[in-house]
DNA sequence: AAATTCCTTTGACATAGGTCAAATAATGGG
DNA sequence: CCCATTATTTGACCTATGTCAAAGGAATTT
């Protein structure tokens, strides 16, 4: 998904204010397995996901690596709260395929914000959409069982379930691997 | 917590703003257990609630309660996605105690934000908070045991949960009463 | 204040999914 | 193309929490 459409799908925006927009970001290519923040920094760059995917996560007590979240194609990727609130960030994020992004750092996109009150207003339907996301997948994980799980993650992310390591994935679901590897088989 | 100071807390609006803004807010009373929103509605209003506190929540598969959020004082307070995207409600709405809520209708708020660039900071502020919240009670659902699960409702509702029936929090925590009961005992 | 309904606790037992360990399979660097 | 990693599968066993059933308590209603 191009990020000059994407743009106009949420809101209205002119060609002038569109042009003006996409030049405070910067696009970039980054490798696969490249880490854009690390568990402890802060967010200082909101991204969005032209080509390509990434995952936030973050090492828990015993120190293995818990999937929170994917980001596809057509996404704002970023560690979220770090990012808006200037604090720690509690996850990683990394790039899991060689990926195409548009950056922007917080100051720029604040100055955007104030600018463009059509900026806000995506910004508020972008937030929005992604808190609808988010109580799906508690729903998800709170109330199905492992194999519906898997269900809402195929369904959630169609173009992800079967291109990243399963470990990534069962993490994510709230389930060992070994129990998303019997679900795949049965 | 008093909604125009509630307001002002979150950005800094002038005072004609803010008498415009409550002006097109509807004050009013609703007695303990009384129904905002059924489940299959559009849910039609979003309330701020200045005093007493609701929940949402939906009839599962076996027609039980499942309580999907507490809505405590200084909260907005709907179903969500019902309410913005006006789409049929997943969730009941329902005050646990007499209550006190500043309401307003999808459209007189769609005015509200078209008018004022700040208003539609304060929703995107607004939905980024509830955004990071959700977040906190997945790692909790997600990830931990149900005793830290029960700590982390103290943690997050201090003011609810020691004044609601003991199977509303089992169901928000993703636990049976007879779990919870337990829990608190031990 | 008796009756009814709702809420909470307790006990016995069942099970989905976790843990640990080891065997395969797949992938990527030299 | 081969070796070293890294990822996946499989099996045996375990445990936290669920289910079912029933008994106490509290709180409304008449």
């Amino acid at each position: 998904m191009n990020f000059t459409d994407f743009l106009s799908s949420i809101v209205p925006f002119t060609d002038g204010e569109l042009k003006d927009i996409v030049s405070h970001f910067k696009k970039e290519t980054v490798l696969k397995n490249q880490t854009l923040v690390r568990q402890g920094e802060i967010c200082k760059t909101l991204y969005f996901v032209e080509k390509g995917m990434g995952r936030s996560y973050y090492l828990n007590e015993s120190g293995k690596e818990i999937t929170q979240w994917f980001f596809g194609i057509g996404k704002f990727m970023s560690s979220v709260d770090s990012f808006f609130q200037q604090t720690p960030s509690l996850y990683y994020l990394e790039v899991l395929e060689d990926t195409e992004l548009y950056s922007i750092s917080k100051s720029d996109i604040d100055q955007l914000f104030a600018k463009y009150h059509k900026m806000e207003t995506m910004g508020r339907l972008v937030a929005t959409e992604m808190l609808t996301k988010m109580v799906n997948k508690l729903n998800a994980i709170q109330f199905q069982t492992a194999r519906e799980r898997y269900d809402y993650m195929l369904a959630e992310f169609p173009d992800i379930a079967y291109q990243v390591p399963l470990g990534h994935i069962a993490s994510y679901l709230g389930m060992t691997q070994e129990t998303l590897s019997r679900i795949r088989k049965g």
